[in-house]
DNA sequence: CCGTCACATGCACGTATGGGAATATGTATA
DNA sequence: TATACATATTCCCATACGTGCATGTGACGG
């Protein structure tokens, strides 16, 4: 049952499951997650890579950029990320990062250095 | 959002993923769990009272015994523990654990010294 | 080849966490 | 009140974890 918990933990931290929530709804390299979150890019880095040990997500280069995306196939992680995603009015945090998703053009060819 | 992360915090954890799914399956007095899971009292007692301080169970004293129970109106945690156990195949140790409920007798009326 | 940009990784640190062993609390019974 | 039993709590430890900062790596342009 490692594998169940695992998943838990992946979603019991906050920039975790807020990277995951944005790459449910879009796929975006580190750069743009970094700054729609607002998050230095360091820790997002780390937090992808954690995701990426799991088998949660998918990296590919194109050219300079890196671009992440979630597996779709890990069926009960994804039941677990739509669950939340319908019940989005409750979590503001979530609702703001999810419209700022529209903003990622911003940060794509942009410097990615974020205070914390 | 710390409702959500919290929620996956407290199933990230082995004993206390064990303890949740089976006071979904029944409700039980801790001397019952500690027997059925064979993990040390002191645990069971620790977890127990984390998931209290979170409003996921509800406690009883009757005589000398404590009853738990999980609270029905977390739906969101409810449908989480649900669906793991629509899947308890892939899961031999939850499958051990509910077998060994109907036994809760043998533990009941009986010291609990577990060894570790 | 050198500089720049995007991203990854290493190191250090404070904190949180799960656990065991022992002990305390509380309840019933004699 | 003394004793036994069920449960809760305290103390202590080892480990895991999230983070920041600095640096490393890798790709591209000049």
């Amino acid at each position: 049952m490692d594998q169940l918990t695992n998943v838990f933990k992946i979603l019991s931290d906050e920039t975790r499951l807020r990277i995951i929530l944005l790459l449910f709804q879009s796929n975006l390299c580190v750069g743009e997650i970094s700054g729609i979150l607002d998050v230095p890019q360091p820790r997002v880095s780390k937090n992808l890579s954690k995701l990426r040990d799991l088998n949660l997500v998918v990296d590919e280069r194109k050219e300079k950029f890196v671009f992440y995306s979630l597996r779709k196939d890990q069926k009960y992680f994804i039941q677990l990320i739509q669950g939340i995603l319908e019940n989005i009015e409750n979590y503001p945090q979530i609702k703001t990062d999810s419209e700022r998703i529209k903003d990622k053009e911003q940060y794509f060819n942009q410097c990615c250095v974020v205070g914390e």
